[in-house]
DNA sequence: AGCAGTTATATAACTTGTTATGTAATTTTC
DNA sequence: GAAAATTACATAACAAGTTATATAACTGCT
């Protein structure tokens, strides 16, 4: 039996594990998902919670709510668009700017989830991640920071060759 | 400022979020690679340290090394052919199976990496996870077995509707 | 020996992220 | 007030994973 290279190399392939791991899992959400008969991606969930959480908001907002690139957030606003689930109008301030709400569908289809699919993934997620040793999603949120201060790995490259 | 949904919505969003940290690992893992002069996607290293590591190997054993599915393995392994740094062979026993085994070329960028680029990726990554709070690989580990279990999250939706 | 089933790899199409770049609207500067 | 710079979004091409399916080689049964 092959042993599981990624792991026993520990910090050297950290990006694929992260990676496959998110991949795997949102995999599994969208099981879930699907069981409710609901028809979207696991991936565009958090746009709408986004949308019910703060209202109205453009593009780049939405981006960075939900943390992920602009041509990312365009595209998946395109599909929730398709799917009737959000409105876009552009801001009467600012032609270039479109705020992008929740459609009265994509309203119903929130309440919806709230009160059955999301507490339903939650409960797996937990089941799998936290109730094994602790505070994971702290730690998540600790390497988040470190990645967003202007990645570390490349610091550190510079201090090492100026 | 918007605030980070994928992050406020705790295990709601973790496929998501898993992802996008490693995403960026790798980015920042591509980074310091590039910064020596190598020429290969950060994504192909485990494959070419699970071969160094157990020898030749077929796609499948690959696959399974470096965790990911076949397709995935093939389209891998035949961009390391094209870069010269990997050989094909079909096994003399059984003419579907592929031997990969590492190059001349590809030894020696192991053996070149060993001691230049993976212990810098490999102190860059753990400044990053393991100073901060603890032993994350074992927590990684527990969740990767726990999806391996076949899919704990559908599992739990069969005991609902069964 | 031949046929059925299984296994190993290949191929195609899709998902969800990325970077790089283009375009239109706004803001700044002189 | 017009030119230059900036900003917000759109578009294109790519990366690295996935699932589904096809093909070729092997194995087992009668």
């Amino acid at each position: 039996m092959v042993d599981d290279v990624v792991r026993t190399l520990g910090f050297l392939c950290m990006g694929s594990r992260f990676r496959r791991i998110g991949e795997r899992l949102q995999a599994d959400t969208q099981q879930i998902i699907e069981e409710y008969g609901i028809v979207i991606q696991a991936a565009q969930y958090p746009f709408l919670a986004a949308l019910d959480r703060a209202g109205a908001l453009t593009i780049g907002e939405l981006a960075q709510a939900v943390g992920i690139t602009q041509p990312g957030a365009t595209r998946t606003v395109s599909q929730l668009l398709e799917l009737g689930l959000v409105d876009m109008q552009a801001a009467p301030d600012d032609q270039r700017r479109r705020l992008i709400s929740l459609s009265r569908k994509g309203q119903e289809l929130v309440d919806y989830s709230k009160q059955s699919v999301w507490p339903r993934i939650s409960a797996a997620v937990a089941d799998l991640c936290g109730d094994l040793n602790g505070p994971i999603l702290a730690q998540l949120a600790a390497i988040e920071d470190g990645l967003a201060e202007a990645a570390l790995a490349r610091r550190a490259a510079k201090e090492e060759t100026t």
